[in-house]
Order: structure tokens, then sequence, then C-alpha cells
RNA sequence: GCCCGGGUAGCUCAGUUGGUAGAGCAUGCGACUGAAAAUCGCAGUGUCGGUGGUUCGAUCCCGCCCCCGGGCA
């Protein structure tokens, strides 16, 4: 377990995908000597560079990111992990004199590092393997594995719902306590002290067309040599970031399966319903967030920077 | 001009041997404790192309008209 830390002063931005969050941490981090970590959980690929929207060469020499394309592709990363790395990043940063940024729209990388998770031990690989294995084997019947592995747990969960069926199995053969049970101990934050959590939430019909025109903007700019690229590695369609937005349809169409056209529309779709999925989560588990609605840059910048001001965050 | 096929949800289509309809996708809402760009749940909407007829009753059967494909000339 991570010690806690406490910060003198530190900027989290939530917001979903194409909400031009990345731009405004990166103006706020020249404004204020900031330097900015990465809260998102496919941007931290190495291998998803334009896949991911990620920041360009030229950002990242403007300003000092972090965890941005630091896990290769076969890595699994994991909230827990993000967290543990995103608060030695904060630490370093903080000493150094500068501002941390935390910038992304994994909703529950926020929640990891600014309420915390209940502490419960890293499952061994062998354990997660076997279990991930027995879930699909059972097919309709792995919910009753879960029934005799953590009865109350299994009450909780749909049987459709394979993935938590898996986590709560896991977590109980490899730590030897139900996850019900460890969901029992409080969870303590990662990073306490002084915070300025912004969440963006630009309306929706604004949002939708930013992600079509993102999903264009990808294809100019190589996302078929980046997806070619990694369907020449041959890595395990199982690996979380094989999941990225637009993975799939793009590699249907290079193999052949679909016109571009439907790829595109396809692609395009997947990262409006992220989006959705994304906002849902803010509204109703960030609640005590501070909303932005606002989606003109320079009145966004405005509005942030006279936040960030009233909070005094660089006085110290 | 003639023949054939089709016109049903925002889109692609299924269906009703006549009792006013449904899937997928899209859209909206939601759940969420180490795969979270993941995983999962719920919901709505239709003058069934138009018009006249047969019928207790037509989206379905019949006539005419319009539109979209394809073929023949």
């Amino acid at each position: 377990m991570s010690e806690p830390h406490h910060t003198k002063g530190a900027i989290l931005i939530a917001g979903p995908t194409a909400s031009g969050k990345s731009a405004l941490a990166l103006a706020l981090a020249e404004r204020l000597g900031g330097e900015i970590v990465n809260a998102d959980s496919m941007q931290v690929y190495a291998a998803l560079r334009v896949l991911t929207a990620r920041p360009s060469v030229a950002d990242e020499a403007r300003v000092p990111h972090h965890l941005y394309g630091v896990l290769g592709g076969a890595a699994h990363c994991s909230a827990g992990k993000w967290a543990r790395l995103a608060l030695e990043a904060i630490s370093e940063i903080e000493g150094r004199g500068c501002v941390p940024i935390v910038v992304g729209g994994t909703g529950l990388y926020f929640r990891a590092l600014s309420e915390g998770l209940s502490p419960i031990p890293a499952i061994p690989d062998h354990v997660r393997a076997a279990v991930r294995a027995e879930v699909v084997d059972a097919g309709e019947g792995a919910h009753s594995l879960l029934v005799e592995a953590d009865p109350i747990l299994a009450t909780a969960i749909r049987p459709s719902d394979k993935q938590r069926i898996a986590r709560g199995i896991e977590v109980a053969r490899g730590t030897e306590k139900p996850l019900s049970q460890w969901h029992l101990e409080p969870p303590r934050p990662l990073l306490t002290g002084k915070l300025a959590k912004i969440v963006l939430t630009p309306e929706r019909e604004w949002l939708r067309a930013r992600c079509d025109l993102r999903f264009e903007m990808m294809l100019a700019q190589g996302a078929l040599d980046e997806v070619r690229d990694l369907a020449a590695e041959g890595l395990d369609p199982g690996l979380p970031l094989m999941k990225a937005l637009g993975l799939r349809p793009l590699a249907n169409y290079l193999s052949g399966n679909i016109e571009l056209s439907e790829a595109m529309a396809q692609g395009q779709a997947e990262t409006r319903a992220y989006a959705k999925r994304q906002e849902t989560w803010f509204r109703t588990q960030m609640i005590a967030w501070n909303k932005i609605f606002t989606q003109d840059s320079k009145s966004l910048k405005d509005e942030i920077f006279s936040f960030i001001d009233d909070l005094g965050l660089t006085g110290g």
C-alpha cells in the first residue's frame, strides 16, 4: 500500500473525451508553472498515440507530461497501479516546486486517487489468469461460481456481468477473503491536501460533433498505420489496450471485412457512446466536483484561471 | 411503356394465414471499489407510402396513384 501524499495544492481536471481538457491543462500548466499527469486509462499505452489523441510531441516539449505512453502493449494497467504511479509523479513534481495538474477522462482513476479504494492486495497473475479462463469456460454458469466464492457479492452482480464475476472470484481465491468483506474496509484517499477538482460538462450536441470530427482527424493523422502496426504485433485481443475506441472497426477495415466509411461510422459511434458513459459517471459519481459548463476555450480558460487564483494554489 | 421486387421506428430490416407491430444499430436514462475507452441494466418513438373499396375490423386482401431499385423494350 502506498502512503498517502499531502499536497500543498494540486489541480484535478476530469472531462469527457474530446472536451478539450488536454489543451486546457497545457494552458494552466504554462500559466502556473505546472506539470501534467495523465489520468486516462488508454493514454498510458505507448502504442496508442493517434487513437487516444495523446498530446503531441510539441505539446510535451512545452510542459513536462507524465504517465503518457509509459506501458507496453502486453501490460495490464489498473486503477490501483495507476494511482500509485500518479502519486509518485505528483510528489516528484511538488519536490521541484511545481503544481501537479492531473487530467484525464477515467472516473475510476480519479476516485482511486482522491477517495481511495479498499486496500485489497494484488492478485497473483496465475490466479487471475486461471479464474478468467474458468469464467469463460463456465459461460452461463459463471455466476454460480461467484455464489460459491462470495455469496454476498453475488447478490449484487448480474449473471451477465462476467467481468465483475471474475473479479469477485479472483479476489476471494487470491486473498482468501471475499471482495464483499474487503469492501467493508473504508477506503482512504491517496492524495490529500488542497485540491481543485474540476469536471468539464460541455453541451451534448457540441460534444457529439467534436467526437465525430476528432475520429475523422485521427484517420488523417495515421490511425490506420497505428492499427496496422498493432495488428502486426499479434497481441492477445483480450488485452486492455485492444479495447481502445475505434481499434476494432479500423482493424476490420484493414482485414477487408467492412468499408472505410463504415469503419469510420462505427468508430465515431463508439466515441460518442463512451462520452455519454463518462458524463453519466461524472454526473452521478463526482457530485462534489466543480462543474464547468463553458465550452468556448477562451472563456473556459478565464473561468478556470479565476477559480484557481481564488484557491491560491500558486502562493505556497 | 411493360414486367418483377420493394416502400413498416432516426437507420437497416423482420412480421402480422385480417384483430392497429418487433429486432439490431442509433438515441436517452442508469449501475459502477484494481480490465473502467472496460463490464452491465432499463426506456421511448411509428398517421406500417397515399387514396378508394371489401370486411364487424385493413399495415396485411383488391383497384388506382406516387416514390425507389432491377430487368425488358
